[in-house]
DNA sequence: ATTACTAAAACCCGAGTAG
DNA sequence: TCTACTCGGGTTTTAGTAA
């Protein structure tokens, strides 16, 4: 059963050896789907893999040697289900990949803290810009994401090749503020989407608030989007988004 | 750059073609790590996937033509990164396993509300015996996991062929209540352990509490532990956890 | 050093077929 | 029907080697 659990040695790596074993046990978990168990011949199993019975038959014996499947043979019924070792085999992909993944696309962290940014939206010289530039009404709030070292890197690189959506500068009185008239500078804007990182399906137009950071803290992007994120991805602190910046 | 985004066509599944190829850009991706690109000579890359010189620089080939990766030959210097559409065929899989496990594991998701089973740990004759028998002081309240009805069957029937816990019954008065003295009936405990889908390294000791459900939720679990799981595990409602039971 | 071609060797697949 | 064996043929890999 995929769901007992022990302390048998679990594999640190896919063997190279094994690559077609492995996407046998990717296919085979994937039409499993939320059973437990299924019946499958070897026929069917070729058609799966776009491989002959011959060859599937040999990889159910492969599969079953390494311990990932179990096989009962009850005359003509033939009933698989993976083990627990191969449930593992396949959570290590699942980890080794989302590792990875962290790595090679922009993923920030949603981030406690209201920034800066927050300020510019709540002001009605900048707010009408954003609306009629970024072809939203923004809310009224920023996301915080922070960044690793390298994403933020690589963000701003991609930033210098993009050109930014221009909120201009003003010069005015905020009537709540007593002091007199006082400039506002310009603020830069980028375009892009947001996503999770299990459901790309799901994807938001928002755009980087590019803010002068004074005290603000390293490595942090602040997005503005139509709707409050933390409700429409259903985020807390430490969740994580993809930021994907829009082909231009 | 893996982080510029467009629309392309990204494959729906992985061409049975390549198995290898597929293989040979995740641990690419897994070796380039938090850089952005590496310098890599097809002999490094033969040594990486166990495979000659001839078949990595075929590799290379191969994965540039599916335009998975991109390469700069400077002389004898080779600078290889990942495309988008090389990030994009890593997070389809990415995908695909979570999932898939999601269906193989037992997953509970994390439910609002207090089940009964607070109810238990508050009472002195059953604390003490959790205390012992479960060999930690359970936290005066419990987790409620959320199955599927899938996963609820299959670990009902796993516990099935387990040996409980047993919490003895007893009779006595709590002197909070003003009603005389009633009886406390038994439940039953099942040792597991819980873990993040995301980082299993992280498990913890705990404990299924079975009792009866009289006007319970269906496909509830309540989980015994030891600290507060919510912020253990950095829970929040409707977030998932592996529940392994222990090999007895 | 490298990459990558060609040709031989190794390996894997699937047809045929037995149980 | 089914699984799974053997073996011929095709594919893939590697050794040798050129650039």
């Amino acid at each position: 059963m995929a769901n007992t659990s022990g302390n048998e040695s679990v594999p640190e790596e896919i063997d190279p050896e094994n690559y077609s074993n492995w996407f046998a046990l990717y296919h085979l978990c994937k039409t499993i789907g939320d059973k437990k168990s299924i019946h499958m011949s070897s026929t069917e199993f070729g058609r799966l893999l776009n491989v002959s019975q011959q060859t599937a038959s040999r990889r159910f014996q492969t599969l079953e040697e390494m311990g990932w499947i179990q096989r009962k043979l009850m005359g003509n019924d033939h009933i698989v289900r993976i083990t627990k070792q191969g449930a593992d085999i396949m959570l290590l992909m699942y980890k080794s990949l989302k590792k990875i993944l962290e790595n090679i696309l922009i993923v920030g962290v949603v981030t406690e803290g209201m920034g800066e940014g927050a300020f510019y939206v709540s002001i009605k010289g900048y707010y009408e810009q954003f609306k009629e530039k970024l072809g939203f009404p923004p809310y009224k709030g920023t996301l915080n994401l922070k960044l690793s070292d390298l994403n933020y890197a690589l963000l701003r690189e991609n930033l210098k090749t993009r050109i930014p959506i221009i909120i201009e500068g003003f010069t005015g009185g905020e009537k709540d503020m007593q002091s007199a008239a006082r400039s506002y500078g310009a603020v830069r804007c980028y375009d892009c989407y947001l996503s999770r990182l299990d459901d790309a399906s799901k994807k938001k137009k928002a755009a980087i608030l590019d803010i002068e950071r004074t005290h603000h803290k390293k490595n942090i992007v602040e997005i503005l989007a139509k709707p409050y994120l933390r409700n429409y991805f259903n985020l807390k602190d430490g969740d994580r988004l993809r930021i994907e910046l829009s082909t231009s």
